[in-house]
DNA sequence: ATCTCCCCTTGACCTAAGTCAAAGCATATT
DNA sequence: AATATGCTTTGACTTAGGTCAAGGGGAGAT
């Protein structure tokens, strides 16, 4: 399990002594799609760190309606927040496809970067970071439309593969839509407009942008769709 | 100097030793009301600690709404991620108010933070708060009409105050408007609302809580003004 | 091959909240 | 005291996007 250790970023740079003690206090676990790792409200008792598989992070209103708060991919730590500030889970968790995941208990964890400072200036790293997508998501909220939010999303998952063009969707459109605080409705229609627009073409989850320049403007300002 | 940064929470715990380290490395400025601190895309060359006064972190759209993360208190550390991510800030600060403020450049804190555990302990729990407080936003902004953002803030505001139902507002209501995601139109009708529905009753700055019970419906999930 | 369960799309409708404009207040400055 | 500057409120109007309802497709299961 130490080579899966020592792949996670959150733990570069540690010695292979610390990588041998986080082997020992690490819980492996196995999750199939769709299932819960822990909800809102939870006593937050470690940090997870996600191996293989996809977990979204989101909340959930009364009515049903979900806000994504962010999609995790392989080697991404989470609900490292309720470690530290001892406090509950703010937000659910759940696999969005089959996934593995490492459970550390946040006494041992804590007591891992009392030791080790790297490991606390990797992990405070991360939550920086974190931060700064979290103030991105409030400015798409409440500054942006949907479709400049859709704009900026497209736009940062083509820098993600080194400014392609053709995107391949890695969530269903309606999560998307969670992602960018609307219902797939809207989604769909903001899509049909930006394709009749000529901004990008869609097959499935097959996007393609056309007009790049068009999207970023759309994506900066509110400009009109 | 060294009085003050004893008094700061995130300096909480740290032997007299390192106060002295603090105290040499901080550099002491002073602000009045409307000054900028720090704009979007700034090099994060440090952290600020905030002695006295107000501040407030927000967004600006290129149309000129606001949206307000933070208004930052006496004690409180900001400008902190992009000190340990090493990115540029991703959002402006100006004071609110005349403020008196701690600048810890950034090499030297890093210094510190790596001798000294509990410091690092205490800024990893400090932003991890953090991030929990924009996850509520996030929520806010998402999941909940106006109404209930300010129905939220009036009950956390009097939470702060140990439950009291005779509220102060710190901030004046243009910029209550950008914390809670929306303009000061907006807000000023649905102050009126609420008097009229006898949920609250207003004075200029002092709100005095009516129905608490009606509040929390209207908080918690999306129920009809 | 057909069934079934989601996912996705489209249409008609409605409402929360933003825009624009104007006027009333309050606080601080000279 | 007078003036200026910024805060707050109210009114009339517009619109983004949510709700409700009804179909259409694709992928795995039987």
């Amino acid at each position: 399990m130490s080579k899966q250790i020592a792949a996670i970023p959150l733990f570069e740079g540690l010695s292979q002594k610390h990588y041998d003690e986080l082997a020992g206090i690490a819980v492996d676990r196995s999750y199939k799609r769709g299932q819960i790792i822990f909800s809102e409200g939870d006593e937050g008792i470690g940090l997870y760190v996600l191996i293989a598989g996809k977990v979204k992070v989101f909340k959930l209103s009364p009515e049903g309606k979900e806000q994504i708060l962010h999609v995790f991919e392989e080697g991404e730590p989470f609900g490292e927040a309720s470690v530290f500030a001892g406090q509950r889970f703010p937000a659910h968790a759940e696999t969005l496809e089959k996934s593995r995941i490492l459970f550390f208990p946040r006494a041992a964890f804590i007591e891992l970067i009392k030791r080790d400072p790297s490991l606390a200036l990797n992990m405070l790293a991360i939550l920086s970071r974190r931060l700064r997508k979290f103030t991105l998501l409030v400015e798409d909220l409440s500054l942006k439309e949907v479709p400049g939010r859709l704009a900026a999303y497209f736009l940062s998952v083509s820098e993600q593969r080194d400014g392609s063009d053709d995107l391949k969707l890695d969530i269903a459109k309606n999560q998307l839509a969670g992602l960018l605080g609307t219902i797939p409705e809207t989604l769909s229609r903001i899509l049909a407009r930006m394709v009749r627009q000529g901004l990008i073409h869609v097959d499935g989850s097959r996007i393609k942008i056309v007009d790049r320049q068009g999207l970023e403007e759309l994506a900066q300002a509110e400009r009109r769709l």
